[in-house]
DNA sequence: AGTTTACTTCAAAATGAATTGAACTCGGCC
DNA sequence: GGCCGAGTTCAATTCATTTTGAAGTAAACT
């Protein structure tokens, strides 16, 4: 909590705006579980702040209801909610009446987790597969044991990379599973 | 390899120490496969590197034999081999005749990335399930079907957290798998 | 047409993490 | 004891990433 990126409580009035304390307690819990997992994950702790903040309200928000929950400026904002449209985390819906877009959050955890586990960490093993090939390539072709130490130890890594792809496609099925 | 720390090859003569250029070449490959692991892993670079090294080399190298292979400072190596020795990445053996200790790899990946997974993984989500629990007690206690949805994303956060952690274990054994 | 509102862009500033290197410690050797 | 080589420490620097905010664009209103 200490580190959050809430406003302060305005201090003395109560302001026209203001909502239950109950409803910022619970913004204020959400956005520090998404800076947590943020970190994780390696996104930026105001993208995080963001998405927390969408994610906590039971309407649909706009830029400035978002910009004013969260004190953080006007530019990190319309940044993060780029990213987070891009990836599909948030979605806009046009109000009727009003001339600003509101934000909602989009797909559901299941599918978002699943999308990073596919870019991130499916391209990564790839990535690693590619370089591991390389390496068997550049396989030194010394006297002694040595040789043989240096196959082993490709082997080692070779063997870890092709299990941890194996593993992918279970996770997926496995997170699909039930809602 | 673009980014790599090694040391630029020395220009012209052949120099006493100088090594055979595909030991060289795979040492380059190797330093290269771990900095983009670490990339994924949240490790810094220097420490990739150095790891890379000795896994590259057939023998046990010294502190020196490291610094003069990757052209980054004697603090950093130093700081680095704490790491690494800290997480059971490499080991000291004593060696009979030098003064100097020497350093090869401990662990096998498999036990690293086991580690790993415990530590930063695992940890992460039981914070996360913590985090929820405070969430769920926060839940604002709101008029018309307000409530319904904040109830319904937080189980939504609530059941990825618990698959994941279900996955855990799964994971485990299944790299355990063979040697 | 001109003004206002709503948002975007991007260069500059702030932040935070990794790296350096100079000063230091420690153990062996003269 | 004093010196030397090997390694460690940590404050200062560098580097990368994130954030800011002022200037810019564009659509809606008057």
């Amino acid at each position: 909590m200490a580190s959050s990126v809430l406003s302060p409580p305005s201090p003395g009035l109560v302001l026209p705006g203001n909502r239950p304390a109950d409803a910022v307690a619970f913004e204020g819990a959400m956005v520090d579980f998404f800076m947590d997992a943020a970190e994780l994950l390696g996104v930026p702790k105001s993208v995080a702040a963001i998405y927390g903040i969408v994610f906590a309200s039971p309407v649909a928000l706009s830029f400035a209801g978002i910009g004013s929950r969260l004190d953080i400026s006007k530019g990190s904002v319309s940044q993060g909610l780029r990213v987070l449209r891009e990836v599909g985390a948030v979605k806009e819906v046009s109000s009727a009446s009003d001339r600003s877009e509101l934000f909602e959050p989009d797909l559901e955890m299941r599918r978002l987790v699943l999308r990073f586990l596919e870019n991130r960490l499916a391209r990564q093993l790839e990535l690693g597969g590619t370089r591991l090939e390389n390496l068997s390539r550049t396989l030194p072709k010394g006297r002694n044991g040595e040789a043989l130490v240096l196959r082993t130890r490709l082997k080692q890594l070779q063997n870890w990379n092709s299990k941890a792809r194996a593993l992918l496609p279970i996770a997926r099925t496995f997170l699909k599973l039930g809602g």
